[in-house]
DNA sequence: TGATCGAACTCTGAATTCAGAGTTCTAAGA
DNA sequence: TCTTAGAACTCTGAATTCAGAGTTCGATCA
């Protein structure tokens, strides 16, 4: 009896890929992307290259370049706030579920993660604080109880791995924002809905605050040479 | 100097072709959906049915039964739930900057919809209601100036829809959803960001406790025969 | 009569092929 | 030298074809 689990086609895998190398910068935004040039690096035809950018395209990570196909969305401040302006709403809900459903699960779980991410900010990897992050919002994504959150985030996420990977590279880390996270565990693990959301919504915006500054910081520094 | 618009691709036209059969019931939840069926039914080949499909079920309006393709996604109340409660956020979010950059034009523009609506109301067409309900909602999107609201809401739109016509065909409807709306624009007219956030956040809300009470006791009718 | 094996069929995912739109490069003329 | 016409090329959207997984139906055996 082994699980049965779906077997992952072509399209998604296509689709993973292209995520990974945006997140990691390969794909750097205004690159064209060329059906028949993906579909020879992975070793497939352009069959599910095509369905799986039309899937990139409509999450918006893909743009359409009219006359020359896609290329990869430009990492606009103003574009990245507005999709902050969504993930700050989007995990207000989930923090205010998972308080309401699952305060038992997070006072168990959550400390661990609060711990490793604490570690990986002294480790000074970037990856490492990167994937530490995802994994504490994932966990709450979960808690919350409510199917759509994390499908709905996943774009946005992606978006914030590229916002992330430009600017720490470059910066000090804020050091608080695991005591954020902590304090946020600790609303959700009380069972307090209302302060959970108003947390998440905080830590979201001032975040975004942050990184649209430094994003527009470096598009100044860009047009000065 | 003619408008460039994007020309409609067949995936488009296709994916829309079965919106719109969904949101009418002619595709009723749990119905399977066969590629060849559609592609011939649209006298087109099976290619841009499938990508179509693919956009589909990776927004949840389809589901795989493995084995057997694709079903129209069951109008589960416990998914509509989870489904408003998105909706609420978003749609509060939108309120919000709406009434933070566009109070103006809200004043100038909403009040015809208001108008638009209450007459449909009055009409008695199930259809003129749900289609105007649709367009003030699609009003407030466009005034809030962040181009990620619309299409987040698309797909809940589509169930929207959906569980408007399901339950709006046997039922009353609630005539007060029109002061409801007439309120949330009254406060984005004002500039009142924080109080229409807050009563776009109730209407959702009442909205879904009443579209879910419904649904369960259609449900429950069925069950007992 | 009921269960089980197997062949035929159905449907999907993926590859290959085809047609058309758009771009770029080259060369001729002002 | 700069502009412009046109040919060649590139790339995409869509159709067609191919291969494999899964289901269904019928026949055989207990």
């Amino acid at each position: 009896m082994k699980a049965l689990s779906t077997a992952p086609n072509l399209v998604e895998q296509v689709r993973d890929a292209l995520l990974d190398e945006i997140a990691a910068g390969q794909l750097a935004p205004g690159d064209r992307i060329i059906q028949e040039q993906i579909a020879q690096a992975l070793g497939v035809s352009r069959q599910p290259v095509q369905q799986a950018l039309a899937l990139l395209r409509n999450q918006g990570v893909l743009h359409d370049a009219p006359g020359r196909g896609l290329i990869v969305a430009p990492l606009d401040p103003g574009h990245v706030q507005h999709m902050y302006d969504m993930r700050a709403v989007i995990e207000g809900l989930a923090c205010r579920r998972a308080a309401e459903t699952n305060a038992e699960k997070a006072a168990r779980l959550g400390p661990a993660l609060i711990e490793a991410g604490r570690k990986a900010i002294a480790g000074g990897s970037v990856a490492k604080m990167i994937a530490a992050d995802m994994k504490f919002h994932e966990f709450i994504y979960g808690l919350s109880g409510n199917p759509l959150v994390a499908p709905s985030l996943a774009t946005h996420l992606t978006y914030t791995q590229r916002v992330m990977g430009e600017v720490l590279i470059r910066d000090e880390t804020p050091r608080d924002i695991w005591d954020q996270h902590a304090a946020i565990l600790d609303a959700i693990a009380r069972g307090d809905g209302e302060r959970a959301e108003a947390l998440a919504r905080a830590h979201i915006t001032q975040a975004a605050g942050f990184m649209v500054a430094r994003l527009r910081g470096q598009a100044a520094e860009r047009a000065l040479g």
